[in-house]
DNA sequence: CTCCTTGATTGGTTCGGACCAGTTGCGCGA
DNA sequence: TCGCGCAACTGGTCCGAACCAATCAAGGAG
Protein backbone atom coordinates (compact mmCIF):
# COMPACT_ATOMS: atom_id res chain seq x y z
CA UNK A 1 0.00 0.00 0.00
CA UNK A 2 1.25 3.62 -1.08
CA UNK A 3 3.03 5.59 1.69
CA UNK A 4 1.50 3.73 4.47
CA UNK A 5 4.44 4.32 6.92
CA UNK A 6 3.70 4.01 10.22
CA UNK A 7 1.29 6.11 11.71
CA UNK A 8 0.28 7.62 14.93
CA UNK A 9 -3.25 6.74 16.23
CA UNK A 10 -5.99 8.75 14.32
CA UNK A 11 -7.60 9.87 17.94
CA UNK A 12 -6.49 13.14 19.33
CA UNK A 13 -5.02 13.01 23.13
CA UNK A 14 -7.00 15.85 24.35
CA UNK A 15 -10.99 16.37 22.57
CA UNK A 16 -13.44 14.52 21.74
CA UNK A 17 -13.18 12.27 18.60
CA UNK A 18 -16.42 13.42 16.29
CA UNK A 19 -18.98 10.96 15.08
CA UNK A 20 -18.18 10.88 11.68
CA UNK A 21 -15.12 9.92 12.39
CA UNK A 22 -15.46 6.72 14.27
CA UNK A 23 -17.55 5.91 11.43
CA UNK A 24 -15.08 5.98 9.22
CA UNK A 25 -12.86 4.07 11.63
CA UNK A 26 -15.25 1.23 11.77
CA UNK A 27 -15.74 1.38 7.93
CA UNK A 28 -11.53 1.60 7.12
CA UNK A 29 -11.53 -1.83 9.49
CA UNK A 30 -13.53 -3.63 6.65
CA UNK A 31 -11.95 -2.99 3.86
CA UNK A 32 -8.92 -5.48 4.36
CA UNK A 33 -11.40 -8.28 4.52
CA UNK A 34 -13.79 -6.97 1.94
CA UNK A 35 -11.42 -6.53 -0.77
CA UNK A 36 -11.21 -4.62 -4.27
CA UNK A 37 -14.31 -3.96 -5.87
CA UNK A 38 -16.84 -5.06 -3.01
CA UNK A 39 -19.63 -3.39 -2.68
CA UNK A 40 -20.45 -1.96 0.75
CA UNK A 41 -23.82 -1.67 2.17
CA UNK A 42 -26.05 1.36 1.22
CA UNK A 43 -26.20 4.58 3.58
CA UNK A 44 -29.29 4.08 4.54
CA UNK A 45 -28.62 0.53 6.29
CA UNK A 46 -24.93 1.75 7.28
CA UNK A 47 -27.01 4.35 9.45
CA UNK A 48 -29.35 2.18 10.52
CA UNK A 49 -26.84 -0.43 12.17
CA UNK A 50 -24.20 1.94 13.20
CA UNK A 51 -27.45 4.04 15.04
CA UNK A 52 -26.46 7.57 13.59
CA UNK A 53 -27.76 9.49 10.95
CA UNK A 54 -27.16 9.25 7.13
CA UNK A 55 -25.44 12.02 7.47
CA UNK A 56 -22.94 10.97 9.62
CA UNK A 57 -22.56 7.97 7.31
CA UNK A 58 -22.17 9.81 4.11
CA UNK A 59 -18.82 12.22 5.99
CA UNK A 60 -17.31 9.30 6.79
CA UNK A 61 -17.72 7.63 3.18
CA UNK A 62 -17.00 10.74 1.78
CA UNK A 63 -13.80 11.33 3.55
CA UNK A 64 -12.80 7.77 2.68
CA UNK A 65 -13.78 8.19 -1.12
CA UNK A 66 -11.42 11.61 -0.80
CA UNK A 67 -8.36 9.14 0.36
CA UNK A 68 -9.24 6.77 -2.91
CA UNK A 69 -9.94 3.93 -0.18
CA UNK A 70 -13.92 3.90 -1.12
CA UNK A 71 -15.14 4.30 -4.89
CA UNK A 72 -18.58 5.54 -4.44
CA UNK A 73 -21.17 5.79 -7.67
CA UNK A 74 -24.37 7.77 -7.73
CA UNK A 75 -26.92 4.85 -8.73
CA UNK A 76 -24.86 1.98 -8.15
CA UNK A 77 -23.24 1.95 -4.76
CA UNK A 78 -20.23 2.13 -2.69
CA UNK A 79 -17.04 0.25 -3.64
CA UNK A 80 -13.55 -0.65 -2.16
CA UNK A 81 -11.61 0.82 -4.30
CA UNK A 82 -8.14 -0.02 -5.98
CA UNK A 83 -4.60 1.51 -4.41
CA UNK A 84 -3.31 4.07 -6.42
CA UNK A 85 -1.18 4.25 -9.15
CA UNK A 86 2.48 5.37 -8.91
CA UNK A 87 3.78 7.90 -11.25
CA UNK A 88 7.27 8.71 -11.81
CA UNK A 89 7.87 12.82 -11.30
CA UNK A 90 9.89 12.91 -14.32
CA UNK A 91 10.47 13.84 -18.03
CA UNK A 92 8.41 10.66 -19.42
CA UNK A 93 5.27 10.78 -21.20
CA UNK A 94 2.02 9.82 -19.65
CA UNK A 95 2.42 6.68 -21.87
CA UNK A 96 5.64 5.72 -21.03
CA UNK A 97 5.12 6.26 -17.35
CA UNK A 98 1.37 3.64 -17.79
CA UNK A 99 3.63 1.10 -19.96
CA UNK A 100 5.95 1.12 -17.03
CA UNK A 101 3.79 0.00 -14.97
CA UNK A 102 1.82 -2.66 -17.07
CA UNK A 103 -1.18 -0.81 -17.64
CA UNK A 104 -2.72 0.25 -20.98
CA UNK A 105 -2.52 3.88 -21.37
CA UNK A 106 -5.37 5.57 -23.73
CA UNK A 107 -6.65 9.18 -24.23
CA UNK A 108 -9.57 10.59 -25.28
CA UNK A 109 -9.22 14.30 -26.88
CA UNK A 110 -11.31 16.94 -25.51
CA UNK A 111 -10.42 20.06 -26.78
CA UNK A 112 -7.96 20.90 -30.19
CA UNK A 113 -8.20 25.02 -30.83
CA UNK A 114 -6.06 27.94 -31.51
CA UNK A 115 -6.65 30.89 -29.10
CA UNK A 116 -4.89 33.73 -27.64
CA UNK A 117 -2.73 33.81 -24.80
CA UNK A 118 -3.66 35.68 -21.42
CA UNK A 119 -0.62 37.95 -20.64
CA UNK A 120 0.53 34.88 -17.96
CA UNK A 121 0.31 32.18 -20.69
CA UNK A 122 2.22 34.29 -23.56
CA UNK A 123 4.61 35.21 -20.65
CA UNK A 124 5.54 31.49 -20.40
CA UNK A 125 5.99 30.92 -23.45
CA UNK A 126 8.14 33.42 -24.15
CA UNK A 127 6.06 34.82 -27.25
CA UNK A 128 4.00 38.35 -27.92
CA UNK A 129 0.45 38.77 -26.98
CA UNK A 130 -0.96 39.10 -29.98
CA UNK A 131 0.65 35.51 -31.15
CA UNK A 132 -1.67 32.26 -31.38
CA UNK A 133 -1.30 29.63 -28.96
CA UNK A 134 -2.40 25.64 -29.35
CA UNK A 135 -4.37 24.61 -26.79
CA UNK A 136 -4.84 20.68 -26.57
CA UNK A 137 -7.27 19.25 -23.50
CA UNK A 138 -7.23 15.24 -23.54
CA UNK A 139 -8.68 13.42 -21.05
CA UNK A 140 -6.32 10.60 -19.83
CA UNK A 141 -6.99 6.95 -19.72
CA UNK A 142 -5.47 3.69 -17.47
CA UNK A 143 -7.36 0.71 -18.21
CA UNK A 144 -9.78 2.83 -19.64
CA UNK A 145 -10.46 4.38 -16.43
CA UNK A 146 -10.07 8.46 -16.15
CA UNK A 147 -7.17 8.94 -14.39
CA UNK A 148 -6.13 12.92 -15.55
CA UNK A 149 -7.35 15.76 -17.14
CA UNK A 150 -4.17 17.62 -19.16
CA UNK A 151 -4.48 20.61 -21.01
CA UNK A 152 -1.49 21.82 -23.20
CA UNK A 153 -0.61 24.86 -24.83
CA UNK A 154 2.08 25.12 -27.38
CA UNK A 155 2.95 28.32 -29.36
CA UNK A 156 1.58 28.44 -32.72
CA UNK A 157 4.67 29.76 -34.68
CA UNK A 158 6.88 27.25 -33.51
CA UNK A 159 4.44 24.08 -34.10
CA UNK A 160 2.67 25.23 -37.22
CA UNK A 161 1.96 21.97 -38.60
CA UNK A 162 1.27 20.59 -34.99
CA UNK A 163 -2.48 20.03 -35.93
CA UNK A 164 -1.94 18.49 -39.31
CA UNK A 165 0.59 15.67 -37.67
CA UNK A 166 -0.89 15.06 -34.47
CA UNK A 167 -3.19 11.88 -33.68
CA UNK A 168 -4.87 12.84 -30.75
CA UNK A 169 -5.41 9.68 -29.04
CA UNK A 170 -1.66 8.96 -29.00
CA UNK A 171 1.31 10.52 -27.05
CA UNK A 172 2.32 14.21 -28.08
CA UNK A 173 5.07 14.11 -26.53
CA UNK A 174 6.11 11.26 -29.15
CA UNK A 175 4.76 13.27 -31.97
CA UNK A 176 6.98 16.55 -30.86
CA UNK A 177 10.05 14.53 -31.12
CA UNK A 178 9.98 12.25 -33.90
CA UNK A 179 7.49 14.11 -36.08
CA UNK A 180 8.64 17.78 -35.02
CA UNK A 181 12.60 17.33 -34.17
CA UNK A 182 11.82 18.74 -30.26
CA UNK A 183 14.28 17.63 -28.04
CA UNK A 184 13.09 17.90 -24.60
CA UNK A 185 15.60 19.46 -22.62
CA UNK A 186 13.95 20.29 -19.13
CA UNK A 187 11.01 21.53 -17.00
CA UNK A 188 10.09 23.03 -14.45
CA UNK A 189 7.06 21.54 -12.25
CA UNK A 190 4.93 22.80 -9.54
CA UNK A 191 2.43 20.39 -7.20
CA UNK A 192 -0.32 21.17 -5.34
CA UNK A 193 -3.61 20.14 -4.33
CA UNK A 194 -6.66 21.34 -5.85
CA UNK A 195 -10.41 20.85 -6.30
CA UNK A 196 -11.82 20.03 -9.47
CA UNK A 197 -14.44 22.07 -11.04
CA UNK A 198 -17.96 20.04 -11.98
CA UNK A 199 -16.71 20.30 -15.66
CA UNK A 200 -13.57 18.59 -14.68
CA UNK A 201 -15.26 16.38 -12.85
CA UNK A 202 -17.43 15.25 -14.98
CA UNK A 203 -14.67 14.62 -17.44
CA UNK A 204 -13.11 12.61 -15.29
CA UNK A 205 -16.59 10.75 -14.00
CA UNK A 206 -15.58 11.97 -10.22
CA UNK A 207 -17.71 13.96 -7.51
CA UNK A 208 -16.32 17.85 -7.23
CA UNK A 209 -15.20 17.71 -3.88
CA UNK A 210 -12.61 15.47 -4.84
CA UNK A 211 -9.31 16.45 -4.13
CA UNK A 212 -6.60 16.62 -7.56
CA UNK A 213 -3.04 16.92 -7.34
CA UNK A 214 -2.39 19.58 -10.17
CA UNK A 215 0.89 19.96 -11.56
CA UNK A 216 1.49 22.82 -13.40
CA UNK A 217 4.87 22.69 -16.03
CA UNK A 218 6.61 24.42 -18.58
CA UNK A 219 8.62 22.20 -20.86
CA UNK A 220 12.16 23.59 -22.39
CA UNK A 221 14.70 22.74 -25.42
CA UNK A 222 18.23 22.39 -25.10
CA UNK A 223 18.65 26.07 -25.57
CA UNK A 224 15.86 26.86 -23.18
CA UNK A 225 13.34 28.04 -25.05
CA UNK A 226 9.89 26.67 -23.88
CA UNK A 227 7.90 24.24 -25.38
CA UNK A 228 4.79 23.88 -23.98
CA UNK A 229 2.69 24.58 -20.69
CA UNK A 230 0.77 21.95 -18.88
CA UNK A 231 -1.86 22.03 -16.77
CA UNK A 232 -2.50 18.55 -15.67
CA UNK A 233 -5.46 17.64 -12.91
CA UNK A 234 -4.32 14.02 -11.53
CA UNK A 235 -7.03 12.59 -9.06
CA UNK A 236 -5.82 12.30 -5.87
CA UNK A 237 -8.05 8.88 -4.70
CA UNK A 238 -5.90 7.21 -7.85
CA UNK A 239 -2.76 8.67 -8.51
CA UNK A 240 0.87 9.73 -6.66
CA UNK A 241 3.85 10.63 -7.62
CA UNK A 242 7.68 9.08 -7.24
CA UNK A 243 10.94 10.56 -7.71
CA UNK A 244 14.46 10.10 -6.83
CA UNK A 245 16.41 13.42 -5.41
CA UNK A 246 20.01 13.41 -5.44
CA UNK A 247 22.28 15.70 -3.62
CA UNK B 1 -1.00 33.00 -7.89
CA UNK B 2 0.75 29.52 -8.04
CA UNK B 3 -0.04 27.61 -10.60
CA UNK B 4 -3.10 29.32 -11.82
CA UNK B 5 -2.36 29.00 -15.96
CA UNK B 6 -5.37 29.20 -17.71
CA UNK B 7 -8.12 27.22 -16.92
CA UNK B 8 -11.89 26.29 -18.34
CA UNK B 9 -14.65 27.57 -17.41
CA UNK B 10 -15.75 25.59 -14.56
CA UNK B 11 -19.33 25.25 -15.63
CA UNK B 12 -20.49 21.79 -17.05
CA UNK B 13 -21.22 21.71 -21.15
CA UNK B 14 -24.08 19.77 -19.76
CA UNK B 15 -26.27 18.83 -16.78
CA UNK B 16 -27.21 21.52 -14.09
CA UNK B 17 -24.75 23.47 -11.89
CA UNK B 18 -25.19 22.60 -8.04
CA UNK B 19 -26.44 25.66 -5.76
CA UNK B 20 -23.15 25.61 -3.62
CA UNK B 21 -21.29 26.01 -6.82
CA UNK B 22 -22.86 28.99 -7.63
CA UNK B 23 -22.67 30.33 -4.25
CA UNK B 24 -18.32 28.79 -4.73
CA UNK B 25 -18.36 31.19 -7.81
CA UNK B 26 -19.76 33.98 -6.10
CA UNK B 27 -17.48 33.92 -2.90
CA UNK B 28 -14.66 33.47 -5.31
CA UNK B 29 -15.34 36.92 -7.20
CA UNK B 30 -15.65 38.50 -3.76
CA UNK B 31 -11.65 37.25 -2.66
CA UNK B 32 -9.57 39.57 -4.96
CA UNK B 33 -11.18 42.88 -3.98
CA UNK B 34 -11.58 41.86 -0.44
CA UNK B 35 -7.66 40.84 -0.05
CA UNK B 36 -5.54 38.82 2.22
CA UNK B 37 -6.84 38.16 5.95
CA UNK B 38 -10.41 39.82 5.15
CA UNK B 39 -13.17 38.36 7.18
CA UNK B 40 -15.72 37.05 5.11
CA UNK B 41 -19.63 37.80 6.25
CA UNK B 42 -20.68 35.00 8.23
CA UNK B 43 -22.29 31.83 7.16
CA UNK B 44 -25.92 32.46 9.00
CA UNK B 45 -25.85 35.98 7.04
CA UNK B 46 -24.47 34.84 3.80
CA UNK B 47 -27.04 32.47 3.11
CA UNK B 48 -29.62 34.69 3.82
CA UNK B 49 -28.38 37.46 1.42
CA UNK B 50 -27.99 34.39 -1.25
CA UNK B 51 -31.47 32.88 -0.20
CA UNK B 52 -29.91 29.70 0.49
CA UNK B 53 -29.28 27.14 3.33
CA UNK B 54 -26.63 27.27 6.15
CA UNK B 55 -25.50 23.90 4.41
CA UNK B 56 -25.63 24.96 1.28
CA UNK B 57 -23.06 28.01 1.93
CA UNK B 58 -21.08 26.13 4.38
CA UNK B 59 -20.41 23.23 1.16
CA UNK B 60 -19.41 26.25 -0.81
CA UNK B 61 -16.48 27.59 1.87
CA UNK B 62 -15.85 23.84 2.65
CA UNK B 63 -14.33 23.36 -0.89
CA UNK B 64 -12.92 26.99 -1.23
CA UNK B 65 -11.31 26.11 2.12
CA UNK B 66 -10.13 23.09 0.69
CA UNK B 67 -8.46 24.78 -2.12
CA UNK B 68 -6.69 27.25 -0.16
CA UNK B 69 -8.93 30.32 -0.45
CA UNK B 70 -10.22 31.05 2.68
CA UNK B 71 -9.47 29.73 6.21
CA UNK B 72 -12.26 29.34 8.50
CA UNK B 73 -11.68 29.74 12.43
CA UNK B 74 -14.16 27.79 14.70
CA UNK B 75 -15.97 31.13 17.01
CA UNK B 76 -13.88 33.73 14.59
CA UNK B 77 -14.75 33.54 11.18
CA UNK B 78 -14.06 33.00 7.51
CA UNK B 79 -10.91 34.86 6.06
CA UNK B 80 -9.28 35.52 2.93
CA UNK B 81 -6.70 33.17 2.83
CA UNK B 82 -2.51 33.94 1.98
CA UNK B 83 -1.15 32.64 -1.30
CA UNK B 84 0.07 29.08 -1.07
CA UNK B 85 4.16 28.91 -0.10
CA UNK B 86 6.04 27.11 -2.95
CA UNK B 87 8.71 24.34 -1.13
CA UNK B 88 11.42 22.99 -3.50
CA UNK B 89 11.37 19.41 -3.84
CA UNK B 90 15.09 18.50 -3.49
CA UNK B 91 17.66 17.32 -0.52
CA UNK B 92 17.43 20.23 1.16
CA UNK B 93 15.79 20.71 5.17
CA UNK B 94 12.80 22.57 5.84
CA UNK B 95 14.83 25.34 7.13
CA UNK B 96 16.79 25.87 4.21
CA UNK B 97 13.64 25.72 2.45
CA UNK B 98 12.08 28.33 4.01
CA UNK B 99 14.82 30.62 4.98
CA UNK B 100 15.25 30.90 1.07
CA UNK B 101 11.62 31.91 0.93
CA UNK B 102 12.60 34.88 3.15
CA UNK B 103 10.56 33.46 6.09
CA UNK B 104 11.17 32.38 9.58
CA UNK B 105 10.98 28.77 9.86
CA UNK B 106 10.82 27.05 12.92
CA UNK B 107 9.87 23.25 15.12
CA UNK B 108 7.87 22.36 17.96
CA UNK B 109 8.44 18.96 19.17
CA UNK B 110 5.05 16.75 19.60
CA UNK B 111 7.27 13.04 20.31
CA UNK B 112 10.90 11.71 20.70
CA UNK B 113 10.56 8.01 21.52
CA UNK B 114 12.33 5.01 21.02
CA UNK B 115 10.11 2.10 19.67
CA UNK B 116 10.48 -1.14 18.25
CA UNK B 117 9.83 -1.11 14.71
CA UNK B 118 6.58 -2.80 12.49
CA UNK B 119 8.19 -5.39 9.54
CA UNK B 120 7.59 -2.28 6.68
CA UNK B 121 10.04 0.13 8.48
CA UNK B 122 12.24 -2.41 9.74
CA UNK B 123 12.74 -3.78 6.34
CA UNK B 124 12.54 0.30 4.61
CA UNK B 125 15.75 1.16 7.19
CA UNK B 126 17.75 -2.16 6.84
CA UNK B 127 17.54 -3.44 10.15
CA UNK B 128 16.26 -6.32 11.86
CA UNK B 129 12.96 -6.20 13.92
CA UNK B 130 14.14 -6.31 16.90
CA UNK B 131 16.63 -3.83 16.55
CA UNK B 132 15.16 -0.42 18.12
CA UNK B 133 14.09 3.01 15.90
CA UNK B 134 14.23 6.98 16.99
CA UNK B 135 11.06 8.40 15.81
CA UNK B 136 10.89 12.14 16.24
CA UNK B 137 7.42 14.09 15.73
CA UNK B 138 7.52 17.86 15.11
CA UNK B 139 5.21 20.22 13.52
CA UNK B 140 7.05 22.47 11.14
CA UNK B 141 6.07 26.32 11.34
CA UNK B 142 6.69 29.13 8.40
CA UNK B 143 6.44 32.47 10.57
CA UNK B 144 5.04 30.67 13.30
CA UNK B 145 2.32 29.38 11.36
CA UNK B 146 1.98 25.47 11.86
CA UNK B 147 2.44 24.00 7.83
CA UNK B 148 3.65 20.41 8.26
CA UNK B 149 3.43 17.79 10.58
CA UNK B 150 7.00 15.69 10.43
CA UNK B 151 7.54 12.10 11.26
CA UNK B 152 10.90 10.79 11.23
CA UNK B 153 12.36 7.35 11.75
CA UNK B 154 15.75 6.78 12.37
CA UNK B 155 18.05 3.79 13.21
CA UNK B 156 19.04 3.53 17.33
CA UNK B 157 21.96 1.32 16.10
CA UNK B 158 23.41 3.72 13.60
CA UNK B 159 22.42 7.29 15.33
CA UNK B 160 23.20 5.87 19.66
CA UNK B 161 23.78 9.83 20.71
CA UNK B 162 21.11 11.38 18.57
CA UNK B 163 18.89 12.28 21.46
CA UNK B 164 21.69 13.74 23.30
CA UNK B 165 23.45 15.88 21.02
CA UNK B 166 19.83 17.01 18.99
CA UNK B 167 18.03 20.35 20.07
CA UNK B 168 14.13 19.99 18.21
CA UNK B 169 13.82 23.24 17.46
CA UNK B 170 16.85 23.09 15.38
CA UNK B 171 17.19 21.06 11.72
CA UNK B 172 17.79 17.92 12.26
CA UNK B 173 19.41 17.67 8.88
CA UNK B 174 21.96 19.73 10.23
CA UNK B 175 22.54 18.35 13.42
CA UNK B 176 23.23 14.39 11.28
CA UNK B 177 25.26 16.08 8.68
CA UNK B 178 27.43 18.32 11.33
CA UNK B 179 27.49 16.85 14.51
CA UNK B 180 27.35 12.86 13.55
CA UNK B 181 29.51 13.47 10.23
CA UNK B 182 26.30 12.11 8.25
CA UNK B 183 26.55 12.37 4.33
CA UNK B 184 23.15 12.67 1.99
CA UNK B 185 23.37 11.23 -1.29
CA UNK B 186 19.85 11.08 -2.18
CA UNK B 187 16.72 10.08 -1.41
CA UNK B 188 13.58 7.98 -2.79
CA UNK B 189 9.86 10.32 -2.11
CA UNK B 190 6.60 9.57 -3.15
CA UNK B 191 4.14 12.40 -3.03
CA UNK B 192 -0.08 11.63 -3.05
CA UNK B 193 -2.63 13.36 -1.47
CA UNK B 194 -4.26 12.44 1.91
CA UNK B 195 -6.56 13.83 4.76
CA UNK B 196 -5.46 14.03 8.66
CA UNK B 197 -6.18 12.53 11.18
CA UNK B 198 -8.16 14.07 14.04
CA UNK B 199 -5.46 14.25 16.39
CA UNK B 200 -2.73 15.56 13.03
CA UNK B 201 -5.40 17.98 12.29
CA UNK B 202 -5.45 19.35 15.94
CA UNK B 203 -1.51 19.44 15.75
CA UNK B 204 -1.77 21.55 12.56
CA UNK B 205 -4.64 23.69 13.71
CA UNK B 206 -6.71 22.85 10.74
CA UNK B 207 -10.03 20.87 10.43
CA UNK B 208 -9.90 17.60 9.28
CA UNK B 209 -11.05 17.49 5.94
CA UNK B 210 -8.30 19.77 5.02
CA UNK B 211 -6.63 17.95 1.90
CA UNK B 212 -3.07 17.41 2.74
CA UNK B 213 -0.02 16.73 0.65
CA UNK B 214 1.64 13.55 2.21
CA UNK B 215 5.36 13.43 1.49
CA UNK B 216 7.04 9.96 2.30
CA UNK B 217 11.23 9.32 1.65
CA UNK B 218 13.78 7.62 2.38
CA UNK B 219 16.91 9.17 2.98
CA UNK B 220 20.26 6.95 1.63
CA UNK B 221 24.34 7.86 1.81
CA UNK B 222 27.19 7.50 -0.29
CA UNK B 223 26.87 3.57 0.31
CA UNK B 224 23.23 3.07 -0.17
CA UNK B 225 22.32 2.42 3.30
CA UNK B 226 19.48 4.08 4.78
CA UNK B 227 19.79 6.93 6.93
CA UNK B 228 15.74 7.82 7.76
CA UNK B 229 12.44 7.59 6.88
CA UNK B 230 10.42 10.61 7.24
CA UNK B 231 6.34 10.73 6.92
CA UNK B 232 5.46 14.44 6.26
CA UNK B 233 1.92 16.01 6.29
CA UNK B 234 1.60 19.43 4.59
CA UNK B 235 -1.23 21.70 4.49
CA UNK B 236 -2.97 21.07 0.70
CA UNK B 237 -4.21 24.98 1.63
CA UNK B 238 -0.60 26.38 2.21
CA UNK B 239 1.89 24.30 0.28
CA UNK B 240 2.98 23.64 -2.90
CA UNK B 241 5.86 22.07 -4.36
CA UNK B 242 8.16 23.09 -7.16
CA UNK B 243 11.15 20.76 -9.14
CA UNK B 244 13.16 21.10 -11.76
CA UNK B 245 13.13 17.64 -14.48
CA UNK B 246 15.87 17.02 -16.51
CA UNK B 247 16.06 14.84 -19.48
C1' DC C 1 -35.90 -13.69 -27.78
C1' DT C 2 -35.10 -8.82 -27.53
C1' DC C 3 -36.14 -4.29 -26.29
C1' DC C 4 -38.47 -0.84 -23.72
C1' DT C 5 -40.76 0.86 -19.69
C1' DT C 6 -41.49 1.17 -14.93
C1' DG C 7 -40.49 0.86 -10.25
C1' DA C 8 -37.21 0.15 -6.70
C1' DT C 9 -32.78 1.21 -5.10
C1' DT C 10 -28.72 3.81 -4.87
C1' DG C 11 -25.92 8.02 -3.98
C1' DG C 12 -26.18 13.46 -4.47
C1' DT C 13 -28.30 17.89 -3.12
C1' DT C 14 -30.81 21.01 -0.24
C1' DC C 15 -33.37 22.42 3.56
C1' DG C 16 -34.11 23.69 8.46
C1' DG C 17 -33.39 22.88 13.10
C1' DA C 18 -30.94 21.81 17.25
C1' DC C 19 -26.96 21.48 19.72
C1' DC C 20 -21.83 21.79 20.60
C1' DA C 21 -17.41 24.18 20.93
C1' DG C 22 -14.44 28.17 20.46
C1' DT C 23 -14.02 33.29 20.48
C1' DT C 24 -14.85 37.94 21.68
C1' DG C 25 -16.72 41.88 23.78
C1' DC C 26 -19.08 44.09 27.37
C1' DG C 27 -20.55 44.90 31.93
C1' DC C 28 -20.05 44.50 36.72
C1' DG C 29 -17.62 44.00 40.92
C1' DA C 30 -13.53 44.27 43.62
C1' DT D 1 -8.53 50.20 36.51
C1' DC D 2 -8.34 45.40 35.95
C1' DG D 3 -10.09 40.85 35.89
C1' DC D 4 -13.73 37.61 35.56
C1' DG D 5 -18.02 35.92 34.05
C1' DC D 6 -21.70 35.86 30.94
C1' DA D 7 -24.02 36.50 26.72
C1' DA D 8 -23.79 36.89 21.93
C1' DC D 9 -21.62 35.47 17.99
C1' DT D 10 -18.96 32.39 15.19
C1' DG D 11 -18.02 27.95 12.85
C1' DG D 12 -18.52 22.57 13.62
C1' DT D 13 -21.47 18.47 14.26
C1' DC D 14 -25.56 15.89 13.85
C1' DC D 15 -30.24 14.94 12.81
C1' DG D 16 -34.24 13.93 9.77
C1' DA D 17 -36.82 14.89 5.83
C1' DA D 18 -37.64 15.78 1.11
C1' DC D 19 -36.34 15.78 -3.39
C1' DC D 20 -33.23 14.89 -7.46
C1' DA D 21 -30.44 12.03 -10.56
C1' DA D 22 -28.33 7.70 -11.97
C1' DT D 23 -28.59 2.73 -12.13
C1' DC D 24 -30.47 -1.74 -12.44
C1' DA D 25 -33.64 -5.47 -12.58
C1' DA D 26 -37.92 -7.37 -13.73
C1' DG D 27 -41.92 -7.69 -16.41
C1' DG D 28 -44.52 -7.04 -20.45
C1' DA D 29 -45.12 -6.41 -25.30
C1' DG D 30 -43.81 -7.02 -29.94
Amino acid sequence: MLATGPVRDGVPEHGRVPKYYAVKARLLALLPELGEGTPLPPERELAADYGVSRATVRQAISELVLEGRLSAHQGRGTFVAQPKLIHPLDLVSYTEAVRAMGREPGRRLVTSEELTPDGELAESLHIGADEKVIHLERVLLTDGEPTGLESTYLPSRRFPTLLDVFDPTESLYRCLQDDLGVVFAEADEQIETALASPREAQLLGTNPALPMLLLHRVSYDADGAPIERVRTLYRGDRIGFATKLRG
